[in-house]
DNA sequence: ATATGTGCAAACGATTTGCAACCCT
DNA sequence: AGGGTTGCAAATCGTTTGCACATAT
């Protein structure tokens, strides 16, 4: 078993919270899904797999999730999410257009991070943000 | 008359489209709104002038001007977004908790931007874009 | 005259919620 | 046993769309 999966079960029964076998799935499929899937991709990959399981019950699953602090998401353009666990390199860009996305480099984080906060009071969190860009397909589209 | 009433209103004549007092108010509406208003802000501010005009006319109007490279908007964390006018000086932070808004200092915009662009290919644009943060009041909450 | 815009109501897509039944611990 | 969890269906929220009527050019 992934180490994330055995940690995300961890979490969860450490505050009392049920290892259901939906939840397992739900894990997995995480685990197992591109490393920044929506709602509905992982949805999908579940219904192969265990098409009883409710999309809400994925809703549910990916917000408990959240709160632990397993994952997080980030909003893209129209209404959807992408998700992935919060250890995850830190931050991200995201293209404004297609969803593509790209790590931005450790160290030049760290520097924008430290100006912006000291110029703006603003916190560029870690694994809950990501910056909307065009990635090179569509630009050149 | 303000500039940017002005201009929207000479680009929408330039593409064949009417100038309406429906447009009208939807313009003016965005210029005395604060700086980074939702739809609904704007569509409550007409209701107060204008109470005939449509949400939905709200939206469409607010489409138009974005296509026509007029206005843009930032997604906040739940389905709303914020608009503003593309010369609004560049880059901001949006608060991802109560969409307040910063601006990023420019000088560190553009570095930020170049390393970036060197490091990924992806282009952080100008006027469409936004870094989602924590504002100094939703963190310390 | 005629293409464009408007109001309205109904449709949307993503996500959430109330509730009764269910099953981890 | 007992409370957390699930499935389902219905509700929500922001935004979009089809259509008949109105209007800017």
């Amino acid at each position: 078993m992934d180490d994330r999966s055995a940690e995300a079960l961890n979490r969860l029964r450490r505050v009392g919270g049920r290892v259901t076998p939906q939840r397992r799935i739900v894990i997995e499929a995480l685990i197992d899904a591109h490393p920044h899937p929506s709602a509905e991709d992982v949805a999908e990959r579940i219904a192969e797999v265990a098409p009883e399981i409710h999309l809400s019950t994925v809703y549910r699953t990916l917000n408990t999730l959240t709160e632990l602090d397993v994952i997080t998401h980030v909003h893209l353009d129209h209404g959807r999410s992408v998700y992935h666990f919060v250890d995850d390199s830190g931050p991200h860009l995201v293209c404004r257009n297609c969803g593509a996305v790209a790590h931005v480099p450790a160290d030049t984080f760290g520097a924008v991070s430290d100006e912006v906060a000291s110029a703006t009071g603003f916190t560029l969190g870690h694994g809950h943000f990501a910056w909307s860009a065009t990635c090179p397909d569509c630009t050149s589209a």
